[in-house]
RNA sequence: GGAGGCGUCGCCUAGUCCGGUCUAUGGCGCCCGCCUGCUAAGCGGGUUUGGGGCUACAACCCCAUCGAGGGUUCAAAUCCCUCCGCCUCCGCCA
């Protein structure tokens, strides 16, 4: 068992995910795999059928291979053969073509049964991460102090009504050309926007990530890849005719960057920081959060994204949680960090941990960034290695929201907002500001 | 969008017309060893990836892999079809 995070608790996972886990530990350890899936209440016959699965696809493997290592010593025989001897041979052979073609069809059958098989399984999660569904995070850290705005004297106001203030966000018009849960960001809106795109593209850089401008627009393959068409492909935007699809994240384009690539060891760990918009439908939250920017359907995001080693992958993740909380540091906001529950883990993720920004207007605190440890999930699907010096294996693929643009918004103005209607700018984002240390309201 | 060209085991490259001796050539790089005052050169060997067998997860043996997937054939890097990617020229545009 490889070393984890340190802690304890049981843990539960989603019941079904797109990516798959070693099938070493499967035939390795397969009471380790039967005890997790029994762990999370699921049924450990989808591990039965995985192993019996496997031989049946190793049989047929053999199966093959003897009968084309035939073919092959036959073939040999028919180019040095003449005349009649040549007819003979060729007689034989040609009768072995034909069960070699069998025993072809038969080992990719098999082959693909054991994937479908080991596909059901899902990754395991940490065992340190707390049991439960949606609502059964464990908060692990507040930093920082609400604001009390009732002894500060004033009602605060929403951003969307600081938005309209200051003339940063305009809903209207976004409804009128876009539809609901779009929005146009204008003067300090837009450029509040690039000054946090900076800020956190200058951090990340400070700590040896490399920038990136990523697409957002991919092939099925990227998709599948990072698991986001299984069971979230209601939230996922497909382009009309084209077999290509709008990312909902650069976790996408990022997961796919070093598909079928074997990446040397010593290039470890690779940090990228990339920025992109992303999609949502948002399939399923009709009535939440209707107001404002908090949820939308378009965003834009800076994300941090990591591929090193299973081992470093535990004290990576712990990394990514420090740049985030480090990056709402900045923007001085109150925050709490949770465990998310098991249940709640989504697809690839074996942890993870959210920053949830406390939203005056709200009474409560909103997720702002999450970060997932995907192991090797994710690389395994996308055929993603490492060459050390063992030899090749699948690396860690990890995920982290340095900062979504509308939520960081929404957070900063709140919680900065002052009682004539104006927002302080924090200390950190004033060079991105051109110097200024209060947004002030615009005459409309 | 139109017309051509190309894709070979890290990089470059031979082979593709005329299917079998390709168990894929050669060079570079890299690794190990030899030689050697040191270095360089030289010499010998190794160097795709995935899977299976056997096992000490060594050595060894086997199968697949010449962009991907189909087809023809006893036999495909080689012939046919589809797709993907790259390059050049033209058109269009940011």
């Amino acid at each position: 068992m490889p070393a984890g995070y340190l802690g304890g608790g049981a843990c539960v996972a989603p019941d079904s995910l797109a990516d798959m886990i070693d099938p070493r530990i499967l035939r390795d350890d397969p009471d380790r795999v039967r005890a997790a899936q029994a762990k999370r209440g699921l049924s450990t016959e989808v591990v039965d059928r995985a192993l019996s699965a496997d031989a049946a696809r190793r049989a047929a493997i053999a199966s093959f291979e003897a009968k084309r290592a035939e073919q092959k010593q036959l073939g040999k025989q028919v180019a040095r053969a003449q005349g009649e001897e040549k007819q003979e041979l060729l007689a034989r052979t040609k009768a072995l073509a034909a069960e070699v073609k069998q025993a072809e069809a038969a080992q990719a059958e098999a082959e693909a049964a054991w994937q479908a098989a080991i596909m059901d399984i899902p990754n395991l999660a940490a065992d340190e991460a707390p049991a439960g569904g949606e609502d059964d995070f464990v908060v692990l850290e507040r930093v920082g102090t609400p604001r009390d705005f009732a002894a500060e004297g004033f009602e605060p106001r929403d951003h969307v009504e600081l938005g309209r203030i200051l003339g940063a966000i305009d809903l209207d018009r976004g409804a009128k050309v876009s539809g609901s849960r779009f929005y146009f960001l204008t003067g300090v809106g837009a450029e509040l926007e690039l000054a946090l795109v900076n800020l956190a593209m200058e951090q990340a850089r400070e700590v040896g990530f490399t920038p990136v401008i990523a697409p957002s627009m991919v092939k099925p393959r990227a998709m599948e890849g990072t698991g986001f068409l299984g069971q979230a492909a209601d939230d996922v935007y497909r382009i009309e005719g084209q077999d290509m699809y709008l990312v909902g994240t650069s976790e996408v384009p990022m997961a796919a960057y070093h598909s079928d690539e074997i990446l040397d060891a010593a290039s470890l760990p690779r940090r990228y920081a990339a920025f992109s918009p992303c999609f949502r439908k948002e399939a399923g939250s009709h009535g939440k959060d209707t107001k404002g920017i908090i949820r939308v359907h378009w965003f834009d995001k800076v994300e941090m994204f990591v591929y090193t080693t299973l081992e470093e992958s535990y004290a990576e993740h712990q990394r990514l949680l420090e740049w985030e909380k480090q990056f709402l540091d900045k923007l001085e906001l109150a925050y709490q960090v949770i465990d998310v529950a098991a249940g709640d883990l989504g697809l690839s993720a074996i942890r993870k941990f959210d920053c949830e920004a406390w939203i005056p207007t709200q009474g409560k605190y909103r997720e702002l960034t999450s970060t997932s440890n995907c192991t090797e999930f994710q690389s395994r699907r996308l055929d993603i290695r490492g060459r050390f010096e063992d030899g090749t294996r699948p690396v860690a693929t990890l995920n982290g929201t340095l900062c979504a643009i509308t939520r960081t918004i929404v957070a900063l103005l709140e919680t900065h907002q002052q009682a004539d209607g104006s927002v302080r700018v924090p200390k950190a984002l004033q060079p991105w500001l051109g110097g200024r240390e209060v947004l002030e309201p615009v005459a409309s």
